[in-house]
DNA sequence: GATTGTATACATGCATGCAATAATGCACAG
DNA sequence: CTGTGCATTATTGCATGCATGTATACAATC
């Protein structure tokens, strides 16, 4: 949920920092994450990290075992499938709200989106492609006036980010990813359901088939499937 | 005074234990939360209710001012249709996918509920009811083979639940949910994807509009809107 | 009489101490 | 050489102390 706050404490900025580490897998799945050792590098005391490390928990990107500290969690398949489902059942959602409500602003807006991953696109600049592409989706959810559920979406896609920054890094060339969000973009602006439908599905449901191939060449960060 | 198990953490259990009170009302929306106070209600110290709460405040349900504490979050009207949002998708698109798979036995195990419900209406046992109605709809979460998808409705319903509780206390009569109920698992059964999707649609857009008048008999548990 | 400045009281935010628990290393027996 | 039992060690989990910041009450002033 959107927390404003002026001054930021140290638990806020514990939580900050290691939420973006994770993500951005700096922090490598099943990495150990002593309280001590935190505490240390970050100048501050366990008892912030604790705080941090159980709302991280309790979002699952750390896994906590009693009196043996915690570690960052591992991938699950079927926490991204269903992260995946989530986001997907959402966003379709959304999307054929927005196009009911779309207008030529909102249509440029978007527009410049894809600009900005064309041009990181031929720069090779993933982290802007990355971030351009979360700013189109979530401008989406603006313009169908649902900016709550984009919140929503954000918990759950976090178990896929981290596999699907593994998988950009892999594979530099977002040509697919770009004629996708064109294709979603079009439809909204068509007002066109079924289009709309299918447009999302070919984009959201990508994911899952590299997943298999992401848990063969890099095992070390995947549960072992229960 | 809370009895404490050996093996469940201090701060574990102050959170459920928070968390049942709130969504049963039985601390109602903007009671002050004093950590000390708790603290001693609860027979443990401030550090693992400041965990609880801070747990509860990422998931909304508890609101903390820094410096001055934190109190039972009061109901908004906007998280409320961003759950109600959230829960319709997902269970639509989960109910479409259970329609798919579901056998005799999972068939019956719906009807059993429905039955249980009845019961409970007849004997005005809305706690029960409660459940029932809980139960059920998890279950076609389970046919669908979606368990985990359903964590994500149980999050995000949980702003709706309070407002459930004090709805539900105040019309004691559940024929028209049980109705719905039964429209819906018919649709499943018969596999009419366009049936499931206006009987969900019937069923979990109730609450919207019983919302405002919530509100005007009951201002004191919402939030000004913003 | 209303308003503002100040002092007090009180609650939070973080650091640290202490007990309990699980992992680790080592000795010793088989 | 290997497996088991014990002592050691390190880490978590919780309690508590201290500092910081806010609200409140009261008094002084306009």
């Amino acid at each position: 949920m959107a927390v404003v706050q002026k001054h930021l404490g140290s638990s806020q900025q514990a939580y900050e920092v290691l939420k973006r580490r994770i993500l951005s897998m700096e922090l490598l799945p099943c990495a150990p994450l002593g309280e001590q050792k935190l505490a240390g590098e970050l100048g501050i005391s366990r008892t912030p990290i604790r705080e941090a490390l159980m709302r991280l928990a309790s979002e699952g990107l750390v896994e906590l075992v009693p009196n043996r500290g915690g570690m960052v969690a591992p991938i699950r398949l079927d926490f991204v499938s269903a992260a995946q489902f989530v986001r997907e059942s959402l966003e379709t959602a959304i999307a054929h709200e927005a196009s009911q409500k779309i207008d030529a602003i909102g249509e440029l807006s978007l527009r410049q989106t894809i600009e900005e991953q064309k041009l990181a696109n031929r720069e090779g600049a993933v982290e802007l492609f990355y971030q351009s592409d979360e700013r189109m989706h979530r401008r989406i959810s603006e313009i169908a006036g649902r900016p709550l559920v984009w919140q929503h979406i954000v918990d759950a896609k976090s178990q896929m980010d981290r596999a699907r920054r593994l998988n950009l890094q892999g594979a530099p060339s977002f040509d697919a990813l770009i004629s996708q969000h064109e294709r979603i973009i079009n439809a909204l602006v068509a007002k066109d359901a079924d289009e709309i439908t299918q447009a999302m599905h070919e984009h959201l449901r990508q994911i899952l088939p590299d997943m298999k191939a992401l848990q063969e060449s890099n095992p070390e960060y995947f549960a072992v499937n229960d």
